[in-house]
DNA sequence: ACGCTCACG
DNA sequence: GACGTACGTGAGCGTA
């Protein structure tokens, strides 16, 4: 061949079997609509294959490449030891027949497919990995098995699939001690238990790397046995010589394995638009066909019927359609359209503005839409390109004036009987409320999304439209541009920008009327129609009220806390001998760990230095003075950046008060999120932090009032997990921490040791995040062993919590989610994960009910607030979790603090009845640190 | 753009 | 038998 495999090819190595084992156990267990077939492993084997085929590589792409599979069980080295993976499980039932199913899919995507009869893939890989590193080429395994490890070097690397990062000598030397040719002599020693190869008892990895490392190789070893001092260790090799030879043909892997083809036959092509999406159509992989599709320039192909939850069938739509947009620009337009509205009896509905701070920005235009493809935008607010000498933009002419937009629009946007659509309202509505006009009834996709799909994906619209629609929606950069250059919505000309924004009023409507019909077969209505949308105009009110701050004595702080600074940095670079960026955690590593020579352990993923606080305080107990010191300067220089010097940048000119934003849909549990600024990490742990609270006050003649719920998270835990001992505690109101400590370690409540009390309390926590022996160790600084009898013990005397666990984890595998006790679902696709990721998977199922109905809590408080406060000069400013600060007359303090305590410790009623009281503590004052 | 660190519940 | 671990967030900084 003209064009053989040879110098300047790079010939790509993928494990097939590594691929399918992990997208079985990444994805739930999906079938095929039409018959029930299992798919998930092909699918997510797919989605591996396409996400791989797509990546840019650039002059590191690949000239020929492969995907190699296991053939079958029995391989050449059970006739050398017949134990040989005798302990692997079978392969679960339903994901064998998925096992030929992904040689399909291989070779739909045009990618040769190779497999062996009596070889392992390794075996394959490691031969094509010797012919093309001996033909001159570069090789790349795609893998991270440590069996193949002994071949990287000399052209051959590996790359991690799931990290993306390359695995080269350094590496396998991190994880073996010893460069990639003695890697087979290590695993010879060490044995394996997953794949049951015997290597040396007693002897690990460690011990392995570091005999090799002393006499060169295997052979040498055993050869010299008799020298080794350890008299157990020397026994041992002399004993079980033989089997640790037939250990390392076990590991070893032969270059010389048969191969039926050419590395030239395996030259990468272009897939092949066809066969690749008549296979996924075949599968039903509807989001991924529609995905390869547009890719590939094709028309996707009809998928009959779709995958379950993901994507149902999505009824005839006319197509997406820009030029099929008006644009309205008279006012017989725009009396056409709102009796087309009328006559529908809703409206999708979207505003263009001139920014993202809907309290600031101006309105660009309106897009509306009635059914799917029918959408106009109405320009109102648009300007000539470039400013003129004075900074102003002329008005672009032919717009409908802005007021006679609204003034005909208000009777449908504040009609009952007219439901409005849309995504993100809360953004709208605050756009709209700004002129008078407040929306109602409303139906939000975002939240539709969220009620369905938390924990799943996130709920913007770019990414609702591609996965359910399998639309792409115009990016806003394509209008705007981005960085410096970037200019607002009202500079886009109108005909640019008409195609864009009806888009998106189109887009939302064909979002809603896939959503809606899936709330009720997916058991969330309630939760949306109560939790979720009633709170749009609760928080819109809010963030528009503001919270008044008082910037002077935020600057009379940061000046402080520069005078601070500047004397901690004179004595932190006299402690280090040397001056040096001391925000910067690598230089500061390098100081304490490589110059100064103190302890600590790198960490995992960069391998880089850990400096954090834990660390630190650490080297401080140590008895070093540098750590403490960057402690104290950390923590002033937090303050100073974060809050003092950056809170007076976010006061509104026109309100003198800072207005904060919160995301609905933004945290998996149900929690609010509170943006631009964050004003749920206020400090009020320290003494020092705490004095920022003094810098929010409350308006002339006011006071603030902040109300908060006492442990509100164990106290749904003793409801849900229906704890007896925990739940007699909350009716008795004893201190539940003091009362915890007593049970588990028998000691009185009365005087009780302090220092007991501490534990006891860092389990009750530790049970809500799903305790694990090594987090509480941390947490307390106490061994391992003592945190896990600590454990054991309150398992042993609240043994509901355990049974409540072993619930959660059960729903959460069984039905792929996780419910509150208000029907809020929380999505846990992690949960059959296998591997470091299903502990992390586990525990967030077990945060997530109860952290999620405490959230639920709040928000029904929070609901019925506005109606419950309207007699009284109040109103409702933030939300902080498990608090709500007002600000309130000085006059009607205490009249508002009864009647909010009321609404919060009644707020699970009526639709939970707990079992233990709500309990709300008050605060008042002129400011939020003496109200807290 | 990403990781580290740290503020909160 | 090892892995790496408390749950949920957002912001500022340094580094790439």
């Amino acid at each position: 061949m003209s064009d053989g495999f040879g110098k300047g090819c790079h010939l790509h190595l993928i494990d097939g079997s590594a691929f399918i084992f992990r997208a079985y156990h990444a994805l739930p267990p999906l079938t095929r609509k039409s018959d029930g077939l299992p798919v998930g492993a092909v699918a997510g084997f797919c989605n591996m294959l396409w996400k791989y085929v797509t990546d840019e590589r650039g002059s590191d792409a690949p000239t020929h490449a492969a995907v190699i599979f296991d053939h079958s069980s029995k391989t050449f080295r059970n006739d050398i030891y017949n134990a040989y993976k005798a302990n692997r499980p079978e392969p679960p039932e339903d994901l064998r027949p998925q096992f030929p199913l992904t040689r399909d899919a291989t070779r739909a995507f045009n990618i040769a497919c190779i497999e062996t009869q009596g070889y392992e893939a390794d075996d394959i890989i490691a031969a094509l990995s010797c012919k093309a590193r001996d033909a001159g080429g570069a090789v790349t395994i795609i893998s991270s098995d440590k069996d193949l490890m002994q071949l990287v070097g000399d052209g051959v690397q590996m790359l991690d699939p799931i990290k993306g990062k390359p695995i080269d000598r350094d590496e396998v030397f991190e994880k073996f001690g010893v460069w990639p040719d003695r890697v087979v002599d290590v695993q010879a020693l060490a044995g394996d238990a997953v794949d049951n190869v015997p290597g040396a008892p007693g002897i690990g990895i460690k011990t392995a790397a570091q005999l090799i490392t002393e006499y060169g190789d295997l052979e040498t070893l055993l050869a010299r046995a008799g020298e080794i001092k350890q008299p157990k260790r020397r026994q041992t090799l002399i004993d079980h010589a033989e089997q640790i030879r037939i250990s390392k043909r076990l590991v070893e892997l032969d270059c010389n394995t048969p191969l039926d083809f050419t590395l030239d036959s395996l030259e990468v092509k272009a897939p092949d638009a066809a066969q690749l999406l008549g296979f996924l159509s075949e599968m039903e992989f509807r989001t991924l066909t529609v995905r390869v599709a547009e890719k590939l320039g094709a028309k996707a192909p009809p998928v009959v019927s779709a995958p379950v939850r993901d994507a149902p069938a999505v009824p005839d739509l006319p197509p997406i359609d820009r030029a099929a947009y008006e644009t309205i620009t008279d006012g017989a337009g725009l009396d056409r359209w709102i009796q087309m509205i009328r006559d529908a009896g809703q409206m999708a509905i979207d505003t263009e503005t001139t920014g993202l701070d809907e309290m600031q920005a101006d309105l660009a235009g309106i897009c509306l839409a009635v059914a799917p493809g029918r959408a106009c935008y109405i320009p109102v607010g648009h300007v000539a390109g470039g400013d003129d000498l004075f900074g102003q933009s002329a008005p672009v002419a032919g717009q409908l004036p802005l007021a006679d937009v609204l003034a005909a629009l208000k009777p449908l946007l504040e009609d009952p009987a007219i439901l409005k659509i849309g995504q993100n309202l809360k953004y709208d509505w605050k756009m709209l409320a700004r002129h008078g006009i407040h929306m109602a009834p409303l139906a939000d996709t975002m939240l539709m999304s969220y009620a369905l799909n938390a924990g799943t994906h996130n709920h913007g619209m770019d990414e609702l439209a591609e996965r359910y629609l399998g639309h792409k929606c115009i990016a806003i950069k394509e209008l705007i541009g981005s960085g410096k250059s970037q200019i607002n919505f009202a500079q886009v000309p109108i005909d640019k920008a008409a195609p864009y924004a009806a888009e998106d009023a189109d887009v939302t409507l064909r979002l809603f009327q896939h959503f809606a019909p899936l709330l009720p077969v997916e058991r969330v209505t309630t939760v949306y129609e109560t939790t979720e949308c009633p709170i749009v105009p609760v928080l819109a009110e809010m963030e528009m009220a503001g919270i008044r701050i008082d910037a002077e004595v935020l600057r009379r702080m940061s000046g402080a806390f520069a005078q601070k600074m500047a004397a901690l940095e004179d004595e932190i670079y006299a402690l280090a001998g040397q001056k040096f960026t001391i925000g910067s955690p690598k230089q500061l590593g390098e100081i304490l760990f490589d110059k100064m020579g103190m302890t600590g352990g790198k960490t995992g993923k960069t391998g880089a230095f850990s400096t954090s606080a834990d660390v630190l305080e650490d080297l401080a107990a140590e008895g070093h003075d540098l750590p403490a010191r960057i402690l104290d300067w950390r923590q002033i220089s937090k303050l100073k950046s974060t809050y003092t010097d950056a809170l007076p940048t976010f006061v509104n000119p026109d309100t003198g008060r800072v207005h904060t934003s919160y995301s609905i849909a933004g945290a998996q549990t149900g929690r609010l999120a509170s943006t631009d600024p964050n004003l749920q990490n206020i400090p009020v742990r320290t003494e020092e932090g705490r004095r920022i609270r003094e810098a929010f006050i409350a308006a002339e003649g006011h006071r603030l009032v902040s109300l908060d719920y006492s442990q509100i998270e164990l106290r749904i835990l003793a409801h849900v997990a229906d704890i007896p001992a925990l739940k007699q505690a909350f009716r008795e109101g004893i201190d539940i921490h003091a009362m915890t400590a007593s049970q588990m370690f028998g000691v009185p409540v009365e005087g009780m040791d302090p220092m007991i009390r501490r534990r006891a309390k860092a389990i009750n926590f530790g049970v809500i995040y799903g305790i694990s022996s090594f987090g509480l160790s941390r947490n307390l600084r106490i061994p391992r062993a003592e945190a896990q009898d600590f454990i054991d013990t309150y398992f042993q005397r609240f043994p509901e919590i355990r049974a409540y666990m072993d619930r959660t984890i059960a729903d959460a595998k069984s039905d792929g989610s996780v419910r509150t006790l208000f029907g809020r679902r929380i999505n846990t696709p992690g949960i059959n994960q296998s591997g470091p990721a299903a502990g992390g998977a586990r525990r967030a199922a077990i945060n997530a009910p109860i952290q999620g109905a405490a959230a639920d809590i709040i928000r029904r408080a929070m609901i019925r607030m506005p109606a419950a406060i309207a007699h009284l000069p109040a109103r409702m400013l933030l939300q902080v979790h498990d608090e709500l600060v007002f600000e309130v007359r000085e006059d009607a303090v205490d009249d508002l603090i009864t009647v909010a305590r009321a609404v919060m410790e009644n707020a699970a009623e009526p639709a939970v009845k707990l079992s233990v009281p709500l309990v709300v503590d008050a605060g008042t004052g002129m400011n939020w640190a003496e109200a807290h």
